[in-house]
Order: structure tokens, then C-alpha cells, then sequence
DNA sequence: ATCCGGATTTAGGGTATCCGAATTTTGCTG
DNA sequence: CAGCAAAATTCGGATACCCTAAATCCGGAT
């Protein structure tokens, strides 16, 4: 439900707690000079919000050991997380932007628009559940799907496999990765690697290609859906 | 052009920018409690942003007189008026809001898009030159349509005029004058009117109404574009 | 020309968020 | 198990806004 938020929720207070939910969800701890890095702002300023995220019950902080979302901060992550992703879902499907280029652009709608116009692009979008990445979108009540699969770098050779999710962030490397095909629902087929973590050669509609094992790392991949 | 905004401009500066020029179109000195009065905010608040706005040359500022946008400060002023109307437009238009509904969420998101959205969003909308409520939206280059034209209240009786604008903010009495059909481009006639600033009677595609004097005064009519 | 009341500004404080410098804690490591 | 380096926190300070209470200014009324 959207009972949450009775006051005021700072653009800083949701950023701090969608990187430490994304700190969270990637396995990482969330420790003080992780989020700082996260957020390009110093150590102690971290350690000042923390404190007062604390004594508001969004987080759990032991300190000099890390934080962690309280049921409360989670559910205002994910509120965020879903804004965040249905504001990029929408700039593609209907104004023309490219999934590159919305990131920058989410990144600040996601702190301004009402539950009512959240809800609004995601009903002309059609509930979507994942986003123009492949990441999952969080429902209204604040359930968040799993996203499952093998990263691109780990797919056997010869099985043809659709991408499920491309976790980056840069626009130059989004735009390299979707000239080679490689966007959520591709078929690929690695058709070879080069030994100690090289780069993969794969197939996809767009031809066939060599990617380097950082990029493949971020591509995860599936058995394609039926 | 939006050579504009070297950096970022807060929320805070854009609203006061946003009130000096409403009243100054309004005809209205920009008197330090008239802008307390529109932000809601107290003398001293406004003093003080008013001093820091005219020391980054947005403002002049005659103490005890009053203050006037520059150039620079006009600049800003409309192109958050822009992005404020072209936001409201695109609500309407495409995401399902009435008239009376958008305006606090054009509040909050015409500070949070970019001037790619904005235009996105305007070449979406056919680049319109007013708004759902007929208020003329500055081009991305600053200049703004004047609009012209008699408020309801002092229309003469018998002739047939098309409305053009209607100033009123306020969600509840939107609704109404929206159920009397005075809705900008609808052709109204003045049947009767009673003296000292009484009722006005109308006839409008939706029917036979009287209109209070205040709501009447609140929306401007023009000959009808054939 | 003086006075007065309303408008405006100054004074003094408060909150939220950020920073760099200094200090404390932790978890090795020799 | 003492010593250390890295990480985290505390400290002191800055900025941007906002407020109430206390001056101060201005223009009209006497």
C-alpha cells in the first residue's frame, strides 16, 4: 500500500536508501565508504545521514560495522526503486528517449511525481514488470520480482539464450551493447571464449561479435521464455 | 535559448522567480509581502532570498520599494512557466489528468525535468500555445503570446465570444466552471446580467447558467477565431 | 512639518545537508 | 599481543532556507 510517506521524504533521504538497497541486493555490505561512493559524498556525511535515518526507523546501523533497510526503509526504497524504473519505462514507450539516456532523467522524476502519476505511466504502459534494462519493477505494494540467470560471461557455448537483464549504467557502453544486439530479449549464442576470462564470441539477430568479459559480466542471461 | 542555467537552480529560486513575474504580469508591485503572500512565506524569508537573488543578478532590488526581474531573471522565470505549462498540457493530453487536478504536480515536476523532456514533451503536443487552461506557454526562447481580451463580467450582453483563458487555480471551482462548459474555445453569450456587479446569466453548449461576479471576472473572452 | 501605522528589514535562531581535519575503532600482522 | 593502516566517527564550520521578535523606514493624515 501506499500508506507510507505521511511527510515530506527528502531527494536525499530516497537516494540513500536506493543505494543501500542496491548495495543490499548486489550482495555487497552497505557500508559507510560503499554508500559514499555510491553518492560521490564524503565518509562523514554518510555517517551524519545514516544517524539520522537511524532515529527515524529506516535503517539499522551498528556502528563502524554497516547499516541495513529496516521493513519501513525498504518499502520507501522500493517505492523509489519503482518510480525510478517506471519513469525510464515510460520516457522509452512514449517520448522517444533511448534506454542510454533516461537514467539521468529518472533520476530526478523519481523524487517528484505523485503515486497518482506513478500509477498513471504505469497503467498506459500496461504494468510492466521489468524495466527498458530488464531489471524488475516493484509493485505498488512493494513486492519486487527476482531476476534470475547466468551471466553472459558463464553461458555454456552453442545454447542459445535470451538476455533477461544488462546491469549498466554508462550511455556510451548501453549504446555499444544494443549496436550488438545484446538489449532485454535478445537470443544469443557464445559461440567461443578465450581462456582465464577473455572475451566471449557470440551471435546475436545483429551479427556476430566478440565482447569483453566485464561487459559480459553484466548481461545476464536465461532460458528463453516458452 | 537554453544557453540558460550554467547550474543548478533550486526549487526555491525558481518558485520566487515564478511569483515576482506573476505579479508583475498581473500589474501588481512585487512588494515583499505580495511574494510572502503568493509562496506563503514570512517578510523576513523573502527579504533575505530577495537579497541573494539580486546578488546573482536576477532581481533589482530597491529596499523598502520593491523588486523587478532582469533579463537573466525573466529568463528563468519563463522558462519554469514553459516547463510548468507544458507539463500541465502533457497531463492532460496524455496521461488522463483534468484541468483542475494537474497543477500541483506541474508544481513539483517543473523543477525536476530537463529542457530534453520539456521539448520532448512540447514537439508530443504539436508545440501548443496555450495550455489546458488557455494560458499562453512561453517558447523555449523566452518571448510569450500577450493574451488579449474582456473578462466574462464585462462582455456585453448578446454577442457571442469564445473563451480564452480562465484564471483560476483552485481544483474545486475548475470543476465547476468545467460543468458550465467555460472551458477555454467554448462559445458563451451574456443573456442578462444584474446590476453592481451581480450574477452574470450565460448561455453555453452545456446550458443556461448564472455565474457569480468573482468567477466571472476570472475569465477572459475574445471574439470567436472563426 | 510631524506623527503613526503598516511594510520592510535586521537580528538572532533553527534545521538539513554538506565538507575537511582530527580522532577513534577495528581487524589484521608481525 | 603490540602496532598499524584503513574505515568510521566526531568535531568544527559552511551554505541555503526558514522563522519570530525587534528595529527601521515610508508615505499619508493631521
Amino acid at each position: 500500500m501506499g500508506a507510507i510517506a505521511a511527510q515530506a521524504v527528502t531527494r536525499s533521504v530516497e537516494d540513500y536508501l536506493k543505494a543501500i538497497y542496491r548495495l543490499s541486493t548486489a550482495g555487497q555490505p552497505a557500508t559507510t565508504s560503499a554508500i559514499a561512493g555510491l553518492l560521490e559524498l564524503s565518509p562523514p556525511s554518510v555517517t551524519g545521514m545514516v544517524k539520522r535515518l537511524s532515529e527515524q526507523g529506516l535503517l539499522a546501523h551498528e556502528p563502524y560495522r554497516g547499516v541495513a533497510l529496516t521493513a519501513a526503509g525498504r518499502r520507501l526504497a522500493l517505492r523509489t526503486v519503482r518510480r525510478h524504473r517506471l519513469v525510464e519505462s515510460y520516457l522509452v514507450a512514449y517520448l522517444g528517449y533511448s534506454w542510454d539516456t533516461v537514467h539521468d532523467e529518472a533520476e530526478r522524476l523519481e523524487h517528484a511525481i505523485s503515486d497518482e502519476l506513478a500509477e498513471r505511466m504505469a497503467a498506459a504502459l500496461g504494468n510492466p514488470g521489468v524495466d527498458p534494462h530488464g531489471d524488475p519493477i516493484p509493485t505498488a505494494d512493494g513486492d519486487i520480482a527476482e531476476v534470475t540467470g547466468v551471466p553472459l560471461s558463464d553461458v555454456p557455448e552453442g545454447v542459445a539464450v535470451e538476455v533477461r537483464r544488462v546491469d549498466e549504467h554508462d550511455a556510451e557502453r548501453l549504446r555499444y551493447l544494443a549496436s550488438l544486439g545484446l538489449v532485454p530479449g535478445a537470443l544469443v549464442t557464445v559461440t567461443g571464449r578465450e581462456p582465464f576470462g577473455g572475451p566471449v564470441m557470440l551471435r546475436t539477430p545483429a551479427g556476430t561479435h566478440a565482447l569483453g568479459p566485464s561487459l559480459a559480466g553484466d548481461i545476464l542471461c536465461g532460458r528463453p521464455a516458452e
